[in-house]
DNA sequence: CTAATATGCAACTTAATGGTTGTATATCCG
DNA sequence: CGGATATACAACCATTAAGTTGCATATTAG
């Protein structure tokens, strides 16, 4: 298994909020996912989604506020590219409370075993 | 390593964004900790922290929406526990994303190494 | 140069969120 | 029974979010 440092070290509730708050929404989630296998411009994924170009202006903006995506200038075209470290700290959080919940059942487990 | 079966089978746009919303908001977030390690009452809740306790009740109302807490009556109180199942919904959401992130890597690499 | 394309950004509308207070209801205790 | 406790819920308010249109600017193509 890959282990990632830090994933989680030092993640303010504001990051947190951002972060899973961008993911809280289907087209963003889309854009996360196909910029994780191809980058694209803003043009490019306008395209895909029914709503207007300043709309998905929004959402990528979102996105990038959370760490999820970063822009890349080339020409008058700006790519878009997702950005795995920040999916991973949410990941990282989420990793976090099934650990405590695995403590809680393991705490479980030895109570029943006492008695 | 523990495969917990169907995790993000069917898991409707609706759903996701639910559970997401609910996370992207750190007294939330708190109350899923603290009901992940052991029940809690929403007045042993709303003691925590710097609100009403409508307040909490709303924030509850929230988690119970997305599916993150579950509610079990004891007399005239309601004991809040954490659903670990619906975190490991947004976590196999996450890893989902990963395994694209690190597909886009392995071809990155196959690609290099032809040339 | 000019037209077309790609993006940025402001102003506005509508709906959702997160908080409040106030009131009602149910349960427990003495 | 009657008071205290636990919860539910409605109404209201301020802020943010998500969309729109319209206009400005930068770059590329012919």
């Amino acid at each position: 298994m890959v282990v990632y440092p830090d994933v989680d070290a030092r993640l303010s509730d504001d990051e947190v909020d951002r972060i899973f708050r961008a993911l809280a929404d289907a087209t963003r989630r889309d854009i996360v996912q196909r910029t994780l296998i191809e980058d694209a411009s803003i043009s490019d994924l306008a395209e895909r989604y029914d709503m207007s170009f300043a709309a998905v202006q929004k959402h990528i903006t979102v996105l990038e506020g959370a760490g999820l995506v970063t822009k890349h200038r080339s020409g008058r075209m700006r790519h878009i590219r997702a950005n795995a470290q920040a999916l991973r700290k949410a990941q990282g959080l989420l990793q976090t409370y099934e650990r405590i919940w695995q403590h809680r059942l393991a705490q479980l487990d030895a109570l029943l075993a006492e008695e």
